[in-house]
DNA sequence: CCGACTTTGTGCATCTCTTCACAAAGGCAC
DNA sequence: GTGCCTTTGTGAAGAGATGCACAAAGTCGG
């Protein structure tokens, strides 16, 4: 009978944790510009800003490499981290929607420091095509599909209004991309097997500002009734990234 | 003995169902748009990519506000809704750090539509300062405290580079905000009563990697070993809002 | 070589969130 | 009115994440 040895790094991190790892990484670099060798999980985790219990048992998911009565080894747990998340190679991005956004994130910094390289820019306005950010050409739409196969995009970031969004989506992963990041204010749908995620400042305003309203007030107005008069106004569709696509 | 009824709208929803109710008040008013009075559950959880139970359950929290056989008034929903999360009331929001993410915010349409004001942008570089983007001009961060205090500025976004980040934080919570929306890559410590959400595209991005990855391969390579020769790079504290604060 | 001290890794209890499944509620046709 | 049909609202079970608390493992000074 084979008794099966629980080990770590078996498969499925849970997602909870995989959402931190990013996080202890950056503080991991930060401890390690500063010349520090080895760190406790308790000055990690304030580092990091979580508990340290929960530090640790995210770790024992990669596999033991702390050093009892002494923590962790820095560079080692840097490299340890970046492997997991795929960081010791280099992935292609290309980004699609080149407004105010698309824009900020072509000339973000911190593209390239960690293994993502914008390996293209597409916008659908003939307008926008043509010109250089951040040292690369803004392409047209039309060449997604050929672009993404022959640079081997595996990621796209979809900073297009709401209203292009589906349709990119739908584009690029017939293209092959199984990654996707969407910034445009849309619900994306896709197969199974297509990772999504999303960011929406929109959303991230109204749960601060449901939050604040709980402070200011004890709640929001008691009754639930319909003030008469209310008209409630339609939320246009602008996106974030709203862009000229 | 008094029986405690069990009441909707008790006191305290709970943050999985806060984080979504953006969400389905984006779906509603897509439908509100195409003409739709009445939506099943089944429906407006399909429009908002989520479970028609789990839809049901978070819209229970705030209330009854659906009819048995029928579904859900899109136009009262909106209205519940909107109340709950805070937005029929106007809220002041100031942008601190004008780089490239800044303008991008700034500019961004969705601001306006939803309850939300940009009353001022922030930035230390007098290189930006006097500015003028969206039609506001940019002041000096030497002015942070004073403008918060006269114009009701309730929730600050950060768009700092991170060295910044820390710091901004400290001085607009003394100046009485306590709702923060974080760009910067850095984790801020804040004292208790006051909520930062933060967005961070890096982490995004290493997150999708991490599944890319496990898609691509079975798994990283296998074997723990630190490879001979590896030397891993630091990463640079480049901020996705990295200004010129 | 030993004993005191530090810190990891984890079993366990708890809490939160999700999902199922169905009784209760209401509309509608006749 | 009455009975059928649709859809909500929710109890309960299940899954997942969190945090405590401590045994095990390792360091270090003497």
């Amino acid at each position: 009978m084979t008794r099966r040895i629980p080990q770590a790094r078996e498969r499925g991190i849970p997602d909870a944790t995989v959402a931190r790892l990013p996080l202890y990484l950056r503080a991991l670099n930060g401890l390690a510009e500063r010349g520090i060798a080895t760190v406790s999980s308790e000055d990690l985790a304030v580092a990091a800003g979580v508990n340290s219990a929960k530090l640790r048992k995210d770790l024992s998911h990669l596999g033991s490499y702390g050093t009892r009565g002494v923590g962790y080894d820095v560079q080692y747990l840097i490299y340890q981290i970046s492997r997991e998340l795929g960081l010791t190679q280099d992935w292609a991005v290309a980004i699609v929607g080149v407004g105010n956004l698309g824009r900020a994130l072509a000339n973000y910094g911190g593209f390239v420091s960690r293994g993502f390289r914008v390996a293209g820019l597409f916008d659908a306005d003939p307008a926008v095509v043509g010109e250089r950010i951040a040292g690369l050409v803004v392409e047209h739409a039309d060449g997604l599909e050929s672009v993404i196969r022959k640079r081997g995009v595996s990621i796209v970031v979809i900073a297009t209004p709401a209203t292009a969004a589906q349709q990119v989506c739908d584009r690029v992963i017939a293209a092959g991309v199984t990654s996707i990041l969407n910034f445009a204010p849309a619900v994306l749908t896709v197969p199974d097997g297509v990772d999504v995620r999303k960011v929406d400042l929109s959303i991230e305003l109204q749960i601060l500002a449901f939050h604040e309203q709980r402070k200011a007030s004890g709640g929001p107005m008691m009754g639930d009734e319909w003030p008469d008069g209310v008209v409630v106004v339609s939320e246009r569709g602008a996106a974030l990234g709203e862009a000229s696509q």
